[in-house]
DNA sequence: TATTTATAATACGATATCGTACTAAAGAGA
DNA sequence: TCTCTTTAGTACGATATCGTATTATAAATA
């Protein structure tokens, strides 16, 4: 890989990065005090998966350690966001599973946010956040491929 | 902003927030024991800046609350990669410099991770990465200007 | 089957994050 | 100059993160 294109990965890496902090600004401005991004995006992952996921699938797709998701998904159900019922499969796992005040809570914090970014000043660049929406999934691919 | 556009928004700041993880992870390997990503980031900010910056204007920059950049300026400080200087232009506050040594491990990281970032397998996509860099840093512009 | 090895989750402890309250200096206005 | 208000940084405490070691069960193999 040529200097000109290890700067760009670089820039890239730190463009995505800060844009990540504005978004998990956005986000929790509209979640409940101990309630962070991360919960809300395993809510709506878990809202895609009505079966439940095991601890080790979520902390896999988040990227975090164990022991992190351990404790995330603690505070979700003694908030009442999620339940965590033993894995029919496996007697050494369990499966996490949004409850109906779950699915409230990411509906209102989803409609709130998107409020929010609707009447954003300046205005949000959609064309350009739509640009780069499928060139970034590849690129999320071949990253989580690569690990 | 129609529910299209809403639900593109999302997916975008998903995919950042995935791929920011992964990058964190990149180049946390080639760092030391408490030292992170946003160290690493102070210390490339701080190379641009060879007057120094306060701890404000540097929490400001990394979009973390002042009472977090204290922690993280200290413990840079502590493992002798910056040095806090009294600011002559105000009593109240300091000014954070690079060492020559911050500068070391700056240089060194990036070599490792640039070599790393090379050797992937699937390799990265460079081409989708730059057809996004020029979008994410207007979008970056306008949050950053939003706020 | 009995034993060994691997895996899912967690207990625990060290460190990090960040909100609230505080101190000290700067700037504004009488 | 003498308040009054604002601002830069930090102490402190509650909670979060995450590495290491542990427990319980599953899977592999003798």
């Amino acid at each position: 890989m040529d200097d000109d294109s290890t700067h760009n990965v670089f820039r890239f890496f730190t463009e995505v990065g800060i844009i990540a902090q504005f978004s998990a600004r956005l986000i929790e401005k509209n979640l409940p005090e101990r309630i962070t991004h991360l919960h809300f995006g395993l809510l709506g992952h878990m809202s895609r998966r009505p079966d439940g996921e095991t601890p080790q699938q979520l902390a896999y797709a988040f990227q975090v350690p164990k022991t992190s998701m351990t404790h995330m998904i603690r505070v979700l159900e003694a908030e009442g966001y999620i339940e965590i019922v033993p894995n029919p499969e496996d007697a050494r796992s369990k499966l996490a599973k949004i409850t109906p005040k779950g699915g409230e809570l990411l509906m209102q914090a989803y409609a709130k946010s998107a409020q929010d970014a609707a009447t954003m000043d300046p205005p949000l660049l959609i064309d350009q956040i739509e640009q780069c929406l499928e060139p970034l999934a590849q690129i999320r691919a071949q990253l989580d491929a690569a690990r």
